[in-house]
DNA sequence: GGCGATTTTAGAACGGTTCTAATTCGTTGA
DNA sequence: TCAACGAATTAGAACCGTTCTAAAATCGCC
């Protein structure tokens, strides 16, 4: 675990504390597993990185610890109809992605790529809830398409299956 | 059903002909409730409003046409994990939206309402594209908020359980 | 070490969507 | 009018990710 994500892990288990919840040792393995990568995992897969280190952990647990997190803003979850819901551990702000329709990646959209996307913070929310009477708390942007390495491929690039 | 609503079916009609399917009286009904409102609605109350014209019409019906219609490219289907699909067929490019938290209503954003956020066309995509190296297809952007109505209640303002 | 509260587990329940096999419908050609 | 064929439709099962539930295990504190 790099510096980065131990920072990260530390920040969660503040803020759930905050909460007034133990961060036991699954709980732990679950925000290491979230810090540690930024491939957006699904809970599926969070689940079998914490199982490697408590094998009789139950997907409810993961769920659990998520919804935690959630509370405490210190996940960023990404909500798919046809597939499994995706969570940015790393970054809990709401932040652009890009979604591969092939393989299923998704990975966080540099912000040096982008010009006019809303990369701003909670200035855009406030000036638009003004314009739009709604009083708005976040904003999701995605963009689908063929990552790279899927566009080399005659087909999908990991291993996992199409949406 | 107005003027706009009929150009859409008219249109959406043609599509499906040119995809070689027949647009049958069911689905007919169906391109109808999906032009004839600007409140996205879900599978099942696209089904419930075609059922008042024909009973019997199953809700796999309904499921049949909308993918026959995302085949064509001629409606726009906002995912969500958890609760149902909705579907936007006046306005079949993608577009941001509002989403109310509390009432689950869904409204198209008007342009005037955006500054920054990525209204602009395929230019944004090709250029992403470029910047990004994935091929680009679409685009999704959603506002999460309190709608104006539910604000002034307690609670929800519309009949349905908030998510 | 014991006790009450919290956490965890396994599996059932849930809900929206998709699939399947059988039936119905529509059209075409005799 | 009828037969026959393909397309469309139906009802319900299957599916899958997520949530719920009740019981068991664990934790922190005295």
């Amino acid at each position: 675990m790099d510096i980065q994500a131990s920072r990260r892990v530390a920040e969660m288990r503040e803020s759930l504390s905050a909460l007034g919840v133990n961060v036991t040792r699954r709980r732990a393995k679950t925000l290491e597993a979230l810090a540690s990568t930024d491939s957006h995992p699904s809970a599926n897969e969070i689940h079998a990185e914490v199982r490697r280190w408590y094998p009789s952990t139950s997907l409810a647990t993961i769920y659990n610890t998520i919804e935690l997190l959630k509370e405490a803003g210190q996940i960023l979850e990404l909500e798919f109809s046809g597939a499994a819901n995706r969570y940015d551990g790393r970054r809990p702000a709401s932040h652009p992605h890009l979604v591969c329709l092939a393989c299923e990646a998704i990975e966080d959209m540099d912000d040096d790529a982008d010009g006019d996307p809303p990369a701003g913070g909670g200035d855009d929310l406030a000036r638009l809830s003004r314009a739009t009477g709604y009083n708005l708390v976040s904003q999701r942007t995605d963009y689908y398409g063929v990552c790279p390495a899927c566009q080399g491929a005659g087909e999908p690039a990991a291993e996992s299956a199409p949406r």
